[in-house]
DNA sequence: AGCCAGGCTACCG
DNA sequence: CGGTAGCATGGC
């Protein structure tokens, strides 16, 4: 059963702090984001962390905040070369770069988006949309991963895991946020042990 | 010194 | 439709 999966992570790890702002992690704590400027950095690190280590993304976050980039309005003025130069450690970054303008027009313009929505905007794709709702809006959408389905062994559709998951657990956004970053933090250490051998 | 990260799009048959 | 090449850097 999957809830007790979910106990049982929760035991061995702890709590994992989800989403990081500015580098800081607040386990235990489901309050944010707090402001729209935080809320615009979930979003923004979900789409710089597409295939790529946290780590790079986060490099690329630090740049961005040093160059004032950090913000809707500050993305959409910014020429698309000093955006790309500047989120080059997270990778792909001509991509990125034009999927943080697509979606900084869309953030500035929308209040709450729809999940259909988000699978609209091109660079959006169902996990990156479900990030966003659950970590930057915290709605009940559950997160899946290659993670996921590599720790539940699961070769199936994005969606039809993702209900199994929802249908699964108490549809509380709280779960959701934890459970996934749990099956992350099992799944690096998981890799970092087949690696070491 | 390769392999692969908290994916997505475009294109192929 | 399902499958896959291409996108790119940095950590280990």
């Amino acid at each position: 059963m999957l809830h007790a999966q979910y106990k049982r992570l929760l035991e061995k790890h702890g709590a994992q702090g989800w989403w990081p702002l500015n580098g800081q992690y607040n386990p235990g704590d489901y309050s944010h984001p707090k402001n729209e400027a935080q809320r615009f950095e979930i979003c923004v690190g979900a789409i710089l962390t597409q295939n790529t280590a946290w780590k790079n993304a986060e490099k690329a976050l630090k740049e961005m905040i040093k160059q004032k980039l950090l913000s809707a309005e500050a993305i959409t003025e910014s020429p698309l070369q000093k955006l790309s130069a500047a989120i080059k450690p997270a990778g792909y970054y001509n991509q990125k770069a034009k999927k943080l303008k697509i979606f900084s027009k869309f953030f500035a313009e929308t209040k709450k988006p729809e999940r259909e929505q988000l699978l609209g905007l091109w660079g959006i794709g169902e996990e990156t949309a479900d990030s966003i709702l659950l970590y930057a809006y915290k709605q009940p959408e559950f997160v899946v991963d290659a993670y996921t389905k590599r720790l539940f062994k699961l070769n199936k559709p994005y969606a039809e895991i993702k209900a199994m998951f929802e249908n699964a657990l108490p549809k509380d956004y709280r779960i959701y946020n934890e459970f996934h970053a749990l099956i992350v933090a099992e799944g690096k250490r998981a890799a970092a042990n087949s690696n070491r051998k």
